[in-house]
DNA sequence: GTCTACATACTCGGATAATGGTTGTCCGAGTTTGGTCGG
DNA sequence: CCGACCAAACTCGGACAACCATTATCCGAGTATGTAGAC
């Protein structure tokens, strides 16, 4: 039950892209040197981020990475959702008749977590 | 970014136990048929769960486990914690100067979690 | 009747897989930029 | 000057490979209960 590593790479990367400029794009390598990752491994995370739409890459020299136009509406929780899945945290396989309530409990957990997620937005970190 | 199958198992067990009673033991073998679990493998997580101090296990015949005198104050967050670890959710293991903002939301937003699953007891769960 | 021994029914814990997800690496292919060189 | 070509700097995506936690299984050892048999 833990976060993974790509996880806290998005995160930063995003952090790092909201810092920079809107319009110059990023290069993969210095995003990953500056996170002690190799390039090759931080683009595979990135193109997830890419396929959810809040950045988009720029192929070619002088290419890289950059916010794409939401800009600053990005929460956490859909950063966290394009890496990990949206899947829930907890699913309860046995067939006991009516629904588990167990389930249903951890649900209502993961939802308070999730809520606190959604409603602090990527700029929220750097005008602190 | 899920929790273990064992934790499913440990909730559903202290279930079992919670509704059982007090005195005479469970046998592993119930336990874990009604689970379809092999028996050599859910003993494995109660012994977790008894060294955590919320069930205690009685060997020999006619032996198993059963809560330990705590009984009804047995929270959700308990059982998990003995069984998944007490780790924090999310950890940040790079070195930027002061504390990582990123982990210290991701803290937040565990305790949200944490909260609510301190806030109900095993007890709610079957008196509803 | 009582004591001992034994079979039985359990838990306990170590050793050892099987499986699957995470975390990478490697490389070939496509794309854009800028420079160079021939006309 | 201008256009074609080429090298360089990038991203993209598939195919691996290493590693590690989860999810088990197997088995020998310890422990309590109940029963049968000897005295």
């Amino acid at each position: 039950m833990k976060f993974t590593k790509a996880t806290n790479y998005a995160l930063h990367t995003m952090l790092m892209l909201v810092e920079a400029s809107p319009i110059k794009p990023v290069g993969v390598q210095h995003l990953a040197e500056s996170q002690g990752v190799s390039p090759t491994y931080l683009s595979k995370i990135l193109t997830r981020l890419v396929k959810s739409g809040m950045i988009e890459s720029v192929s070619g020299a002088y290419g890289g990475y950059r916010l794409s136009r939401k800009k600053d509406d990005i929460t956490f929780l859909d950063i966290i959702h394009a890496i990990e899945g949206t899947a829930s945290i907890f699913e309860c396989d046995f067939v006991h008749g009516d629904e588990c309530l167990i389930q249903a409990l951890m649900q209502e957990a993961e939802a308070k977590m999730e809520s606190h997620l959604k409603n602090t937005k990527l700029v929220d970190m750097i005008q602190k």
